[in-house]
DNA sequence: TATCATTGCATAGCATGCTGTTCAATTCCA
DNA sequence: TGGAATTGAACAGCATGCTATGCAATGATA
């Protein structure tokens, strides 16, 4: 391990997200946002209305994470929970005018973080490392759904 | 933002980070490690006897995340601080037996994790890939340096 | 249709990160 | 040399992740 900091893929990603975390933090903070409420408010300006369980599935993550997030979203008047009309167990989230209206300046925060990553990169070379993220998310994922009893 | 979801550098290099972290967990959970206590150990392993100082350096988090770590480590006998000779604010950490006897293990399940991640790779695609990492904390690095006063 | 399995969420407990504050030991300097 | 600035750590408070549980609403089925 001479280097195990340089030239392991894992131990990078995981100080490459730390880093992208911080400016992101730092970038949104201003607009009364947190990163995970960000990446939340992502799938609901996409399509409003989602389910818990949808945004959990968009989002690849634990559903008492998401939870926990609508919860502080809820407090920080960014979503309304809504009952569901055909499944009383379900709550429909629902975007306020509030969380609306941060959609622009939200994504210019974050496109402005990526860029400041990428600065160095050509256009191809920036396509293929993010294409290179793509794939470890894939082999990654598929290494969860293999650990699945899959089914039988 | 049709799919920030895969365009985004940011957004890609959490969940691989997130990922990463999931697979690490599991693989050194039955050695009785966390992913930070095992990050702290490399370098440790490489050099006993550090300060928190030293290991906040060079694992780049603050050094409230680094106490509350080495607290952990300390309640699970991986090491121990002992006062350090000219300082007396300063604790050396040093590891137990241990610890020390889980350096192999880890690394085998750590290197494991990575040739999943990486599995699809040429070896000429992951050092462009490792490169690429390394490229973005540069950059972010470089970012937050230029916000400090640097000096004058 | 009464019962059992599944499903959508909420909660509790814990690991990590970060920011902010406080304190005591050291260092600097006028 | 005595007070001010710096430095190494601890602590408090909070955001996110995860696992494990518990519960009520649904669904499936004998």
């Amino acid at each position: 391990m001479t280097s195990f900091k340089t030239r392991s893929a894992g131990y990078l990603a995981n100080h490459v997200a730390r880093l992208f975390a911080r400016e992101l933090a730092e970038a949104v903070r201003p607009l009364g946002l947190a990163p995970a409420q960000f990446m939340t408010l992502l799938e609901l300006w996409r399509q409003d209305g989602l389910t818990q369980k949808d945004l959990v599935a968009r989002l690849d993550v634990e559903q008492a994470t998401m939870a926990a997030t609508l919860a502080r979203m809820e407090r920080d008047e960014l979503i309304e929970r809504r009952p569901d009309q055909s499944d009383a167990r379900a709550r429909r989230i629902q975007l306020t005018a509030r969380a609306r209206s941060l959609e622009e300046p939200a994504l210019a925060a974050a496109r402005s973080v990526n860029a400041r990553a990428l600065a160095g990169f050509s256009e191809a070379e920036r396509d293929v490392f993010l294409a290179g993220l793509r794939r470890v998310v894939g082999a990654l994922s598929r290494t969860a759904e293999l650990d699945q009893p899959s089914d039988l």
